[in-house]
DNA sequence: ATCATTATGCTCAATTTGAGCATATAGAGA
DNA sequence: TCTCTATATGCTCAAATTGAGCATAATGAT
């Protein structure tokens, strides 16, 4: 109780954003570092007034970028290194418009393949992948009830938000190169479903922000902040379905929105698709709290 | 971004618990030092694996309590000190089983009174409050939008998690001790409804808390963490009736809990009651996920 | 003109929620 | 013992929400 110890404390930014430019349909991307395995980070500066007002300072230099809505994620701290140091570093989790810069960004999803239940081929390669897991936890009973709930087993419902309790497991299960349990052979059989690593506990991090945002845009009007001031009831579905990692039913998504006046309609249209043109609808902040935006899920098919 | 501020890092715990023996109906109870103004707090200790063991380790040491699930809350930072030195302070809430040694503990409404609103009296004195609040802002439109979302006016609903938001709209307006501009005068016209104070950042760490443990018993099974092992429905609904602070509908909230089958029956009664002896349940950790326990609610008058 | 494609309006059954009535089982007091 | 009060528990019913799908509208492409 009476040896402090000195801290190097350090911020790490994950950026999040919607790249709706190359695609057809938006993208779920973040703002990384070298290789993209890392994300941008730096000590703590003297001199700044808040944690948050120094992220972003350094941020919005570093990258020229202007952040959006911005939320302290998680405070990690590494293991002393014999001297009586330690290392902080404070998480962050910022929402950022979409822009052209950003193509350089990373698809969040590169990393964790199993969290994007759009399509059906995630399905397919899943299922081996989970079947394994379980065989692996058969002899532990914690472990298996923590297996079905996080893959949604065993008549459990698959849950959005539990992307730090799969990617525990996946590591746990030393198929990740990150643990340092690792059996590259093991995992070798999964090759392409695991996702790409990324250095220090970066990618857990990123566990953590995917799992935060799932549980914002629920309650909150969060996805708003990744939209532009126009759009159309499709791109705000669209934004949800890859926030979220699956697919929602259109008509009733719809009636969800408008029903609890979400939206107002503006009185223009937008003529670039192929089919009739979709009016374009503005974020009504007057009614932005107890925003419901879960429902009208398209049921996926179980997993074992 | 070069020069690394030196920093003394501190863990903040804010123990909850439920005070089931004083009084009839169980309150929400936190553990507090001195004179109830301030938490346990001490320096990162060197020489520990992680920092939740690291609270874990001198919050039992210095209560001999022994704390249930442990959670990371949020990370301040201090302004630096001219030196270039700035504390920063991890803040974690635990939650910890009633037992006889909570006498000493003090109520988490006495710090919050406009937060429990279980019984009509709050009412009362809410309303002189919110109406001074709404005046205070009424040349602001920003503020006076998120007056009318936070204390559930316009048509808004009161909404329990928004605790943080309340504090710091009355910090704003100057009304409570601990913020720079507080106009104690003006307090006074609210005395006994404006809670007591803390030092430092402590009321605001525990606002903090008290929007996380009321967003967590929604939809997860962390009630069940203050409950002995077996119990009746009436107490797990009080349980969640003083977190939430408010009341619930009796018979909807059974239906809620036996249709999701979280608990399951014993064949045990509990006879201290007057009436009936109702009957004890056991937490049900099979169907543990997926648990939403927010429901049958009693609906609250408008407040103005 | 016809077709493919997307947007949008509408229906209908199943489920969930909000509210309240009715009955069951205990202790306390006449 | 009988009655009253207090609590537990079972059940009903209407209103609201949700899940699913059909039908129509408005555009570009062939």
């Amino acid at each position: 109780m009476n040896e402090t110890a000195h801290c190097r404390t350090e911020l790490v930014a994950v950026v999040l954003g919607l790249d709706t430019i190359a695609a057809k349909e938006p993208q779920l991307c973040v703002l990384t570092t070298g290789e993209g395995d890392g994300f941008p980070s730096g000590p703590l500066q003297a001199g700044q007034a808040s944690l948050q007002r120094s992220l972003r300072h350094w941020v919005e230099n570093l990258t020229g970028f202007r952040l959006g809505h911005t939320e302290q994620l998680y405070t990690f701290a590494d293991a002393e290194d014999g001297f009586g140091n330690r290392a902080v570093r404070i998480s962050y989790m910022a929402l950022a418009r979409s822009s052209a810069e950003m193509a350089s960004w990373q698809s969040v999803y590169a990393y964790f393949p199993w969290e994007d239940r759009r399509s059906e081929a995630t399905q397919e390669f899943l299922i081996p992948l989970v079947r394994h897991m379980k065989s692996w936890v058969s002899d532990n009973e914690r472990r298996l009830s923590r297996c079905s709930v996080a893959f949604g087993l065993d008549g459990h419902e698959w849950n959005d938000e539990l992307v730090l309790d799969r990617y525990e497991l996946l590591w746990e299960a030393g198929l990740l190169p990150e643990a340092g349990s690792w059996e590259g052979s093991r995992a070798a059989l999964f090759a392409g479903s695991l996702g790409r690593a990324m250095k220090h506990d970066h990618r857990r991090i990123l566990a953590t922000a995917l799992s935060r945002i799932r549980a914002k845009i629920r309650y909150t009007p969060a996805v708003f902040d990744f939209l532009p001031e126009d759009f159309t009831l499709l791109q705000l579905q669209q934004a949800m379905e890859t926030l979220a990692g699956r697919r929602m039913h259109k008509q009733n998504f719809r009636r969800l929105v408008q029903h609890q006046s979400l939206v107002e309609e503006t009185d223009l249209f937008d003529p670039s698709g192929q089919g009739r043109p979709a009016r374009l609808y503005r974020f009504c902040k007057a009614s932005s709290q107890n925003c419901y935006l879960a429902g009208a899920k398209l049921p996926l098919p179980p997993l074992v």
